[in-house]
RNA sequence: GCACCCGUAGUUCAGCUGGAUAGAACGUCGGCUUGCGGAGCCGAAGGUCGUAGGUUCAAAUCCUGCCGGGUGUACCA
């Protein structure tokens, strides 16, 4: 394919004189392999018919070694056809190999500990883990990271509530069982998030909570901030796994990044800071977003200095290339100020860190929240699969139930909202992640029982049938796919492109015997290349591609 | 108010670096058992791509207005 490309490259300067990128799509499968318009736009330049240019073209790539084909269609698109030969090298292509020296880091905004989880913090993992992914097959370090909110206003509600409910005595947490944890960490937070809102001592309360929260110099107040503290770990940890996300490198913690935030920030007052109502704010509005305030009237640092302490964190222990946070949509012109204020900041590192945010996670009964305590959690939605599963008839497994959750998560668009209707996201049929962990359990199976696999060896010279020269030509599509999704940092196109392989293969597999078969050898042979590209892109998924189901 | 994002079959989504009849899945209706996993396959019905203009040989895709929805809008995180 790189052939043909660079074959059009020099025809078209030496037969047109013109170096116009030449692109190459796959178009519908009954046109030919490969397609071009590029005699469509050399059209207006040259001032000449467009058929008469393809025409041209195509007469001479006929010629080429790998053509089988190349003919002239609709406006003047040239359709290209590779012979078998080419076709499956095309298909044994490897992706490009990567940059050993660079590295990158990715942030996934993590769960905050004395809050409850919900689905929103899966998708926000299950978004950063995918992109992660495809990090991996580029650069040749990637470091993971996560981050989360250990002190400031939210541990004040909680630890307020929780201080009412351990009473002088710490010990009392014992008494919480083990599997109710979360629930009851969600009703102290949502306690204390009333309290604070509805009772004017109780807010004075609460605030002096919070800024204990950085000191943590009370004996029970620490006995009980830690005993949470390493509980809500405990949670986040395990539920990532569920989700299937790999472990982070290193967990950082706001009150890690927040003197040397708020250092920065000083150290740029008037110049980048101003102050503002004894605040130290930055004008975003001259900067495409809003006013933000970094440092409160009181001297703490808030929010957004702590990014800022972070970001300078994460520069001194990885030297990134790249780094990316991802977050939701609603963080976008949050991160657009702090961001821009970063660039002022350590002009060195401009356009090094870059937001992305995941679309916005809505129950088809309207959006979830922490805020009130009424959330969605993650365990609900495990059951639910799980249920469905069960509702037909299969075996309801930890990877299937993440598989189905990852697929239904990761085939939206990264930024789009995600409308969250449960029986579409349970689905186990169809456009769904247990399709893809089926369709692979059965090519494993088929496998299992060849007696002639090779590897795929033997198809090289061999003339391939109508069914199965469609299989290899969407195998062969595979690593330009990756490229596209490597290159732009969006999952989806892998998911759009391994359901239409596996349906590819469904079909193949429907119309043709493979075991006993004269053709044997050259079946298994793609039914192996089949798996093994299938495999690779759940693996970029996340979504584990068993061998039997 | 201002800024940003979004609007594609009944529903959920692809397609958006402009190109050939706008694709899937779910749901609905109708088929497929001797052959390797039916969590599968085949077929049918279903679309003025929100709307009105503009640019172009060519617009779901780019530009503008309007309508509808969402998010954000400093001392929470």
């Amino acid at each position: 394919m790189t052939e043909v490309r660079s074959a059009i490259a020099a025809l078209l300067h030496e037969l047109y004189d013109t170096d116009i990128p030449v692109v190459l799509t796959r178009p519908d499968a009954a046109f030919g392999d490969f397609a071009t318009n590029v005699a469509l736009q050399l059209a207006g330049k040259l001032g000449r018919n467009p058929r008469d240019i393809a025409e041209e073209l195509a007469t001479r790539l006929i010629s080429l070694d790998s053509v089988g084909a190349a003919e002239v269609a609709g406006p003047g698109f040239i359709n290209i056809r590779l012979n078998d030969t080419a076709l499956t090298e095309l298909a044994r292509s490897t992706p490009r190999a990567k940059d050993d020296s660079s590295s990158v880091v990715i942030e996934t905004n993590n769960p905050n500990p004395f809050k409850a989880m919900h689905i929103g913090h899966a998708l926000n993992s299950i978004t950063a883990d995918a992109i992660a992914n495809l990090l991996d097959e580029r650069y040749g370090h990637v470091f993971r990271v996560s981050y989360h909110g250990d002190v400031g206003l939210h541990v004040g509600k909680s630890m307020w509530a929780l201080l009412r409910f351990v009473d002088g005595d710490a010990a009392r947490l014992t008494s919480v069982p083990q599997d109710e944890r979360n629930t009851f960490m969600s009703r102290m937070y949502a306690e204390g998030s009333r309290a604070y809102k509805e009772d004017d001592i109780a807010k004075s309360e609460i605030a002096e909570l919070a800024r204990k929260s950085f000191t943590r110099d009370d004996p029970l107040y620490a006995a009980v901030y830690d005993t949470i503290f390493a509980w809500s770990f405990t949670e986040i940890d395990s539920v990532m796994q569920r989700l299937g996300c790999k472990p982070v490198e290193r967990r950082f913690l706001e009150s890690d990044a927040d003197l040397r935030g708020v250092k920065i920030v000083r150290e740029h007052v008037p110049d980048i800071f101003q102050e503002s109502d004894g605040a130290l704010i930055f004008k975003g509005s001259d900067h495409g977003t809003f006013d933000n305030a970094f440092v409160s009237s009181n001297g703490q640092g808030l929010y957004a200095a702590r990014d800022l302490g972070l970001m300078q964190l994460k520069s001194e222990q990885y030297h990134p290339n790249k780094s990316y946070i991802i977050t939701a949509e609603e963080q976008r012109d949050y991160f657009k100020g702090v961001l821009a204020a970063a660039a002022l900041c350590f002009p060195e590192q401009k356009d090094v860190t870059v937001n992305i945010s995941t679309g916005t996670l809505k129950l088809t009964t309207g959006k979830m929240s922490s805020r009130d305590g009424d959330v969605v959690t993650i365990e609900w939605l495990f059951d639910q699969i799980n249920e469905a599963i069960h509702a037909r008839g299969g075996k309801a497994t930890p990877d299937i139930a993440a598989g189905a959750l990852r697929y239904a998560f990761l085939r939206v668009r990264v930024g789009s909202d995600i409308i969250f209707d449960i029986n579409e996201a349970v689905s186990i049929q169809g456009n769904s992640g247990p399709y893809l962990q089926y369709a692979h359990a059965r090519a494993c199976s088929i496998l299992g029982k060849a007696t002639n696999d090779r590897g795929g060896q033997e198809s090289t010279t061999a003339t391939l049938e109508d069914g199965e020269r469609k299989l290899l030509l969407k195998i062969s599509e595979y690593s330009e796919i990756l490229e596209r999704a490597t290159s732009e940092l969006m999952p989806h196109h892998i998911c759009t492109y391994l359901y239409e392989l596996a349906q590819e293969f469904n079909r193949f597999y429907e119309h043709s015997r493979i075991i006993g078969d004269e053709r044997e050898a050259i079946r298994v042979g793609l039914v192996r290349q089949y798996q093994e590209t299938l495999a690779g892109g759940l693996r970029v998924l996340g979504i584990v591609a068993l061998e039997t189901m």
